[in-house]
DNA sequence: AGCACGCCGACT
DNA sequence: GTCGGCGTGCTC
């Protein structure tokens, strides 16, 4: 193959690859997955060569100026055209989300070597004493780096390679990994479920070929074990480990058995590190130094020349999805990644998506459960109150405080669980009744007290509270609802002398607070911990034995499929953090849907049950995962051409939807009509082709591109999940 | 995605 | 008369 020409992508937001020359200085460092430094109209890009194409598409080609470091493997460059085909991203783009920023700039290191020539060659054509000798020594060792050449004056080189007995090269300089000794922690002894799930897993590992496990473990079942000793189970054989969690700054725990297990060589890519920090890490994957990488979403792509796992925790959390540029699902990536490199793909949770447990039932994973708490601790008693009945004077039920109560006389801590936005504190006017708008976005602003502002949860507005309501200017603006602060008050009210800690995004902004504020909370330092759903995921807090939900409804209502699912899964991981230590837990729920099934199942942590019930609503509706989705969005910052272009977008679906068995559900505006200035409608497209999806979805964007050029944005997004 | 080119408003 | 607004098109 010809290496002269170079198909190469380059990231803009086109789906097309551009056509360089191959300088005869750079063709022995550039390869398929090279990264390069390329001209483009009047600048300079960072590249990827995806192709040597042999024939050019025109004359006066640019040149390839740089061959930079860090190519990418042949799995990557698989993995980026699947990515780019599947989320209908183009590939330049979708190769730039794959690799850290900071990566671009590091040039290729070479080594100049001289290397004999293949046949025979005649030592009467020799002249001196030094160009035969310097031939006996290429013979022996065929290649010699530069450096090794100094005694050989560069008249001798030349002499040599004129004589066509030998040619000068450059290769790519390769980092040699560097072994380091480690003691590791001792591995506890494993529940039997907990060795049944180990050994089905790491069986198919041996065997080198690809398989996904749905892990399905309670809560407090052990699945990080199971996990660290599948990974023990990969030593010796070169592979490497992906781990992907949700939230990195939430698992400090997490990291802490992980590297106590397996010392230096695990990787950890949290959104803390510098740019350099994290191209670092990034290369010493890519060297083999490290057996292990930790991260969000994009640790999925940690370039491991050889992997035998990767493992999906929490895999039902929606943080896993990313929500803008390449839209990819890092899931769903971890599971097709898996698959292209023969590893296995493990995808753990207590509360499985619908997404996954659907596959498991259809076979297309292996599907482990671990029934059990670690010790066989009981599952704790989960009981509902219908707040409709209650007093309407409190956002505590009496039996919520009770309960309260009685954890504070016997020292226990109690976590009490507000539910996000829905809970925040509002500006109304007191005349008109309207509540204060962020300028830019279609939502309410938060009363933020402490602070006295008005912020946007939308785009980063924020200002001091109005003296007057811009709707019928009264004087007579105040708060309503019940923000966490709000609820905080009322908590010191009804608890006098307990010790009250708060924990949202705003209260616990960087990570340093959060861990003071954790390890407070284990120290038995706090009561009553307050907060958003973030205290409902990945710490364990040993000492509490009572979660309340104070309004469990707050999810109910969204403008989702999957708010059902999303209750179901809230309610059950925090019921999961009550009575993981020695003391029998409890739940107590708020509600104004007690009937609701997604309560009902959550008390009798039923996941079948609940599952049941969700999947005949999906399959009614034709819902995922039944049928697949795809969201088109336009946006623009005239409402008129936001909904013209949605027409346009709507008039082809419909023309090209004809015989097709899918759904056209809009355009209408989406929930949250604008957002920073721009007015937004959407459109879901449900089939259960993937390919009737990719089609009309292509054609929309482009009959939508062609009538308002630059003028509308069009967002296409497959398998979405954020639906405002 | 940038960046240049090009054709219409408010200024030294 | 220019300086610069951003709509349009192109980048091997």
């Amino acid at each position: 193959m010809s290496l002269t020409i170079a198909d190469i992508a380059v990231p803009i937001n086109q789906n097309k690859t551009f056509h360089y020359t191959v300088p005869d200085e750079l063709i022995p460092s550039i390869a398929v997955g090279a990264r390069v430094l390329v001209p483009f109209g009047a600048r300079r890009v960072t590249g990827t060569v995806v192709g040597f194409p042999g024939t050019a598409v025109k004359e006066g080609l640019k040149k390839v100026l740089e061959v930079l470091g860090d190519p990418l493997s042949p799995d990557l460059m698989k993995l980026a055209h699947w990515m780019s085909d599947y989320y209908l991203h183009p590939l330049g783009l979708s190769i730039e989300t794959m690799v850290p920023r900071a990566l671009g700039t590091a040039k290729v290191r070479t080594r100049r070597f001289l290397q004999l020539l293949e046949g025979d060659h005649d030592v009467n054509m020799i002249r001196g004493p030094k160009q035969s000798e310097l031939l006996f020594l290429l013979c022996d060792r065929q290649a010699i780096p530069f450096e090794d050449l100094g005694a050989y004056s560069s008249a001798t080189i030349k002499a040599l390679v004129e004589r066509g007995m030998a040619e000068i090269v450059e290769k790519a300089v390769e980092k040699i990994p560097e072994q380091t000794a480690f003691v590791p922690d001792q591995a506890p002894e494993l529940m039997p479920e907990q060795v049944e799930a180990v050994r089905s897993i790491s069986g198919t590992m041996t065997a080198g070929s690809f398989e996904v496990f749905l892990l399905h473990g309670v809560t407090g079942s052990g699945k990080t074990e199971v996990y660290l000793h599948c990974i023990a189970a990969l030593a010796g054989t070169g592979k490497g480990a992906i781990v992907l969690v949700p939230e990195i700054a939430l698992t400090p725990q997490l990291l802490g058995r992980f590297r106590k297990r397996f010392g230096g060589r695990v990787a950890v890519l949290h959104s803390g590190l510098t740019d350099r920090e994290r191209a670092d890490e990034y290369r010493r994957i890519r060297a083999g130094l490290v057996d292990v990488a930790i991260g969000a979403r994009s640790a999925v792509f940690a370039p491991f020349p050889k992997l035998g796992l990767v493992v999906v925790d929490e895999e039902h959390e929606n943080s896993y999805k990313q929500d803008d540029g390449l839209r990819y699902h890092a899931r769903d990536v971890a599971v097709v990644r898996a698959k292209f490199q023969g590893a296995v793909c493990v995808l753990g949770s207590a509360t499985p998506s619908l997404e996954s447990y659907y596959n498991a039932k259809a076979g297309k994973y292996r599907y482990v459960r671990i029934a059990n708490r670690v010790d066989h601790r009981p599952m704790p008693g989960v009981s509902i109150i219908d707040v409709r009945t209650q007093p309407k004077a409190s956002v505590y039920a009496p039996a919520l405080v009770a309960a309260v109560h009685q954890r504070l006389e016997k020292n226990e801590q109690s976590l009490l669980l507000l539910n996000r936005r829905g809970f925040s504190s509002v500006l109304i006017c007191g005349d008109c009744g309207k509540a204060i708008q962020c300028p830019n976005c279609s939502v309410s602003l938060t009363f933020h007290k402490s602070e006295r502002k008005l912020k946007c949860h939308y785009c980063d507005f924020h200002t001091a509270p109005p003296e007057r309501c811009a709707v019928c200017g009264g004087v007579n603006v105040k708060p309503l609802g019940t923000g966490t602060q709000k609820v905080e008050e009322e908590a010191a009210a009804l608890f006098p002398g307990a010790r009250i800690a708060r924990m949202d995004s705003d209260s616990t902004r960087g990570r340093d607070a959060h861990d003071r504020l954790l390890g407070r909370v284990d120290r038995g330092e706090v009561d009553i911990l307050l907060g958003t759903q973030m205290i409902a995921k990945g710490h364990d807090f040993p000492a509490v034995t009572l979660v309340g939900a104070v309004d469990a409804d707050v999810g109910l209502n969204l403008p989702d499929f999957r708010s059902a699912e999303k209750t179901f899964q809230l309610i059950t991981q925090a019921a999961g953090r009550a009575g993981r230590g020695d003391a029998a837990g409890e739940v107590i729920i708020q509600t104004m849907n007690p009937g609701h099934y997604s309560l009902r199942h959550s008390m009798t942590h039923d996941y079948d049950g609940f599952y049941g019930e969700e999947i005949a609503y999906r399959t009614e509706l034709g819902y995922p995962p039944v049928r697949r989705v795809v969201k088109i969005e336009v946006k623009s910052g005239q409402e008129r051409t936001a909904a013209d272009a949605a027409k346009v977008a709507r008039d082809r679906v419909r023309f090209l939807l004809r015989g097709k068995e899918t759904t056209l559900l809009g355009p209408a505006p989406s929930p949250i009509s604008r957002v920073r200035g721009k007015y937004r409608f959407q459109m879901l497209l449900l089939s259960s082709k993937r390919e009737t999806l990719r089609m009309l979805a292509v054609e929309a964007r482009k009959a939508v591109e062609d009538t308002f050029k630059n003028r509308v944005q069009v967002i296409v997004d497959v398998d979405p999940v954020n639906l405002m």
